[in-house]
RNA sequence: GGAGAAAUGGCAGAGUGGUCGAAUGCGGCAGUCUUGAAAACUGUUGAGGGUCACACCUCCGGGGGUUCGAAUCCCUCUUUCUCCGCCA
């Protein structure tokens, strides 16, 4: 959520940013100066005159102390006028509150000035490439027919106890699995991530903090009896364990990491790429926090970069890294980056992590902030990022690593798997 | 699930209708003393809005109500603790 102090000094920065994205932000910017006007203006009434309603009560107080009940009486009947006023004003105050808050829950993050213009994925700018895609031969099969094949995913399974999108992992499809999370989690941690295990449960505050509502509402399960959703993605549990507090500066940065399963309704994206791994209903994923100081938190984005770069040289896949265009930019990003494994077999790029800067547009959702250097207290800014999803990566090892013989294992896995060959 | 108790500033803990935004202690900060430190003493120390700065307004778990006036009374929700039941 933008602030509105800093609409009313950038508006026209902030619609020419917003442009970016396709979005014409300029009668809604507008729409919400108007509104905060008269919301102050209100509030200044108001004040004014629960002002005089105190300074009466006091005196009535008094007057009754003194014994002077005839007098305090006289000026009770001067309260009544007041006290209709204020009611009034009150509920005018309350209106435009909440339609400015209305308002704001509309208008999407302002991109950086790193971030493209452009309408969808096809306008990503790609920044780095990385590892050699190996050549397979002409027996090189997906993901699925592999799971298949060696029995370490059995989809239909899922299908019959849960659903479409809950696979049932099998064997050493199961262990590499768990391989894969451990390994990632010892990879952050001794990045200097602390880890931290959350519940997959969160209430409706967390989900505002973090911005999937009202936003993305129907893509998130809903639980409706306890009204809890289920989380999208760790980012949402973990960030709110920061929500409302007020941080000395020298505790920045902040940062977490975590394994979740992660719960995605995935409404109206059926049809193609959503074989096998692709796309799921539920996956696991480790993902990586960061509460930083506005001052670095670009640093710390590069910072994240670079971390998964690291675990994918180590996992020796081949990717690139793309720079999301204003029209592929999530709701709540300011800069994203988004990591993807080449998947051989199925010959296209599959998403296996996006790390993202929100800057302050969840810090003011959250109320997440801190007192500085010099006194003041401020936004912090929250970052997040995939260290890393599992599936597609699962799927890209699958499919990279087959031979005829059978699937290697990357090497840096091996110590977590207890074996080097699925055959 | 049933019965009871409670929720106050960074922490502990007073405060049951009228200068209470809130005693006191601890902690924090500044100063005195000291070569330095500790101790002791003195002062200071919540948040948000508003203002050039004051004034002023709001906040004692959340929401609503009674009253001229609520931390204090009433309703409701949430959470915590104790006891009982159930249970991994």
């Amino acid at each position: 959520m933008l602030q509105v102090n800093n609409i009313r000094e950038n508006k026209d920065a902030y619609v020419k940013a917003l442009s970016k994205r396709g979005v014409d932000a300029n009668t809604i910017l507008e729409e919400v100066l108007q509104v905060d006007e008269t919301r102050r203006n209100t509030q200044a009434q108001l004040d004014e005159v629960l002002s005089q309603s105190n300074t009466l009560s006091k005196e009535i107080g008094m007057l009754f102390q003194k014994g002077e009940a005839q007098k305090a009486n006289e000026l009770k009947e001067q309260t009544t006028q007041l006290k209709e006023q204020s009611k009034t004003l009150q509920d005018q105050l309350n209106e435009a509150s909440e339609k400015l808050q209305q308002l704001l829950f509309t208008i999407p993050n302002i991109p950086n000035e790193l971030v493209p213009a452009g309408q969808d994925e096809n306008d990503n700018e790609e920044v780095f490439k990385e590892g050699d895609i190996p050549t397979l031969d002409s027996e090189a099969l997906p993901h699925w027919e592999l799971a298949k094949k060696y029995d370490l995913i059995d989809f239909e399974l899922g299908v019959k106890i849960t659903g479409a999108g809950f696979p049932v992992y099998k064997g050493k499809g199961a262990r590499l699995q768990r391989a894969l999370i451990t390994y990632f989690l010892d990879k952050n941690t001794a990045a200097g991530y602390t880890e931290y295990q959350v519940p997959h449960l969160v209430n409706e505050a967390s989900g505002f903090g973090t911005g999937q509502l009202p936003d993305k509402e129907g893509q998130m399960y809903h639980v409706g009896i306890d009204d809890l959703y289920l989380i999208p993605t760790a980012e949402v549990p973990v960030t709110n364990l920061f929500r409302d507090e007020l941080l000395a500066h020298n505790q920045l940065p902040i940062t977490c990491t975590g394994y979740t399963p992660c719960f995605r309704r995935e409404a109206g994206s059926y049809g193609a790429h959503v074989r096998g791994l692709n796309r799921l209903h539920q996956f696991d994923k480790v993902e990586i926090v960061r509460i930083e100081h506005p001052d670095n938190s670009y640093a710390a984005l590069d910072g994240m970069v670079e971390h998964v770069k690291d675990i994918l040289r180590d996992l020796k896949l081949p990717y690139r890294i793309l720079r999301l265009c204003g029209g592929d930019l999530g709701f709540t990003s300011a800069l994203t980056y988004d990591f993807e494994v080449f998947s051989t077999a199925q010959d296209r790029w599959l998403e296996i992590s996006s790390v993202s800067n929100f800057e302050t547009f969840q810090a003011n959702r959250l109320k997440l902030r801190f007192k500085d250097v010099d006194g003041k207290n401020k936004l912090a800014h929250t970052l997040n990022g995939s260290a890393l999803a599992l599936p597609r990566v699962l799927a890209g090892i699958l499919e990279n690593y087959q031979t005829p013989n059978g699937i290697k294992i990357p090497e840096v896995l091996i110590p977590y798997c207890g074996f080097d060959m699925i055959d």
